[in-house]
DNA sequence: GTCTATAGTCTGATAGAC
DNA sequence: GTCTATCAGACTATAGAC
């Protein structure tokens, strides 16, 4: 692939990030990805076979970058910190990253029809394993005994909300406040308290 | 209005619930709302002057009882006993009206274009409202010194999830788990361990 | 009030010149 | 590889008969 197409894709790429995680699949058109990538329309589909293609191609690109932190969540770690840090790595992600969240959850909301078999696939798999070893570290009083699924849930849902309902966290807030800084010092609170073991010698 | 209008009416609106939100307002068409909820094309726009007028109706129609739980936190009451009384009775919405769940996030999630004086209205004056009781009780001792604003923000994330990505939820824990049902014990203790005010006499 | 027919527009995708 | 031109289908909305 020469460095002309190669820019031409990322290019693409870029903005139909922009234009998917906006409106959702059935909402977004080509013509403005072509727009806003500085293209023309059939130029986009020389470099895809379709609109879909283009969607799918994103989805299945970013699955790795989105998996990663919790990819990196070390069954040989100090527990609570391996979890905290899990959450760190998730809030700086909807910070930093919020066109990726939204296009996610855009297409999850929307019953994932492009994008079930990933689901069902890969992010099962990784959160079967890491729920193993999470419930591992409960058993062994490492940190609360608390299901483990719901547990990655609630981390998901809790960092992605700032990404993904930014407009009405933004609204309800105010202008004056940063809900991403604010958030950090929030759900550290939320989650030691919650991975927090009960303290049976205190009783 | 008639009978007949008031059925049609009401049809209209349960089809396009349906549709909505399940592929946002973009991506829903009129055959499909016509299609489901039994009546042709042209007659909807007999009783809705368009496509936005349906979607319109609809998210102001539910945006009463979308809030009414948050309404319904009593100054008066017990703050620990109010505060997971929200959550319970949110957590019960997101179980049984998935589609209005789904239909506001996508809104939402698109950057509310149909729907942002709701937000920077009703919504927000009714949370800052509450947000003031619940500092007062934080700053009674009553519950933890946490953050009024992100304690509803966790309370919206964490049941809106099991909704709005009832999806992704069910692929991870499996066909036979109830994510609900687990979801109620799960959050039962997570704010339980959140609200807890620290108890300084323990020391 | 409800229908068929259709106007007018948008959208994904292709043809073919260069 | 990139463009202009354009097709075929889908879409919102309206006209007009009944």
């Amino acid at each position: 692939m020469t460095r002309i197409q190669r820019r031409n894709r990322s290019a693409i790429l870029e903005a139909a990030l922009d234009v998917f995680s906006q409106n959702g699949f059935r909402g977004a058109t080509l013509d403005q990805i072509a727009q806003s990538s500085g293209l023309s329309k059939p130029n986009l589909l020389y470099y895809f076979a379709s609109k879909e293609a283009i969607h799918i191609e994103l989805l299945s690109g970013l699955m790795e970058i989105w998996l990663a932190p919790l990819h990196a969540v070390d069954p040989g770690g100090v527990p609570q910190a391996e979890l905290m840090g899990y959450m760190r790595r998730k809030l700086e992600m909807s910070r930093q990253m919020p066109r990726e969240s939204r296009l996610f959850a855009n297409e999850v909301l929307q019953g994932a029809p492009r994008f079930l078999d990933g689901i069902r696939g890969d992010l099962k798999t990784l959160v079967d394993a890491k729920a193993k070893v999470i419930r591992h570290w409960s058993a062994s009083g490492k940190i609360a005994d608390i299901d483990p699924y719901h547990l990655i849930f609630s981390i998901w849902a809790l960092t992605q909300h700032y990404a993904d309902f930014e407009v009405q966290v933004r609204s309800v807030l105010g202008p004056d406040r940063d809900p991403f800084q604010e958030a950090e010092g929030f759900l550290e609170e939320l989650f030691s308290r919650l991975l927090k073991p009960v303290d049976d010698a205190a009783h």
